[in-house]
DNA sequence: CACCAGGCAAGTA
DNA sequence: TACTTGCATGGT
């Protein structure tokens, strides 16, 4: 067998792993590095994790702008004028359970780690995980989104993004539970937080671009000819 | 006008 | 375990 048509035979009947470390190249060649996650400190992205949870980043971007032209943009000072809070991030939607959220964590940040991100970093990252999850509001995704994003763990993020584009190029089922997922790109990339975190800033890049949820095809995909498609 | 957005928790079967 | 529903503003 030539190398070419080995190559054509291995293209066709690629594995799913294949497939997960061949869109990650397709997609870092066609967009490039993505810089994320878009915050200036650990706890602007831990209030972002939770304020845009199902709703678009543009408002919630919005919504940390103006807390920090109130100057309050800190776990104490939030703390203190938690009753401004529903008020302060109304344009991000859901804004009566997402105060109950955002102050539930921030009584948790401050009461275990006094707001300090550091500190809260040199916890292990399972048993880190299992605490974020016990607060309310903090979900699998928002947890990993923390732990990945905030503290630089290595965490492989999956959204509706990443479910969408995968079950419809690459053989997943959409519903596939969350932790299944999850296993299956840390059992198939390095073990590398860098990795995680430009990957799944890379899908989203994708997912915003070329593969909205009612089109069935991604238009015009930027990598639908080089990672095998079904 | 309808539909969607970087989820989560509570309720039901 | 696996579904369904409420939550709410803002953009297309």
């Amino acid at each position: 067998m030539t190398t070419s048509s080995m190559t054509e035979t291995v293209k066709v009947q690629r594995s799913f792993r294949e497939k997960i470390r061949a869109l990650y190249h397709e997609l870092y060649r066609a967009f490039g590095p993505q810089n994320w996650w878009p915050g200036d400190s650990p706890f602007e992205i831990m209030v972002g994790a939770i304020l845009t949870q199902n709703t678009r980043w543009e408002n919630v971007h919005r919504t940390l702008t103006d807390i920090k032209q109130e100057g309050i943009l800190s776990p104490h000072n939030l703390l203190r004028h938690r009753r401004r809070i529903p008020r302060l991030i109304r344009r991000s939607g859901f804004y009566h359970v997402k105060s109950r959220r955002l102050i539930a964590y921030l009584k948790y940040f401050v009461g275990s780690y006094n707001g300090d991100a550091a500190l809260m970093q040199q916890k292990d990252c399972t048993a880190l995980r299992k605490e974020l999850l016990g607060v309310e509001g903090i979900g699998r995704e928002t947890a990993d989104c923390i732990l990945l994003y905030a503290l630089s763990h290595p965490v492989f993020v999956i959204d509706a993004y990443t479910r969408r584009i995968f079950s419809r190029h690459a053989f997943f089922a959409y519903n596939a539970p969350y932790d299944e997922l999850q296993q299956s790109f840390h059992d198939t990339l390095p073990k590398d937080a860098k990795v995680y975190n430009e990957y799944h800033a890379l899908l989203v890049r994708l997912g915003k671009g070329y593969c909205k949820k009612n089109e069935p095809r991604c238009a015009v995909c930027p990598v639908r000819d080089t990672v095998a498609l079904s």
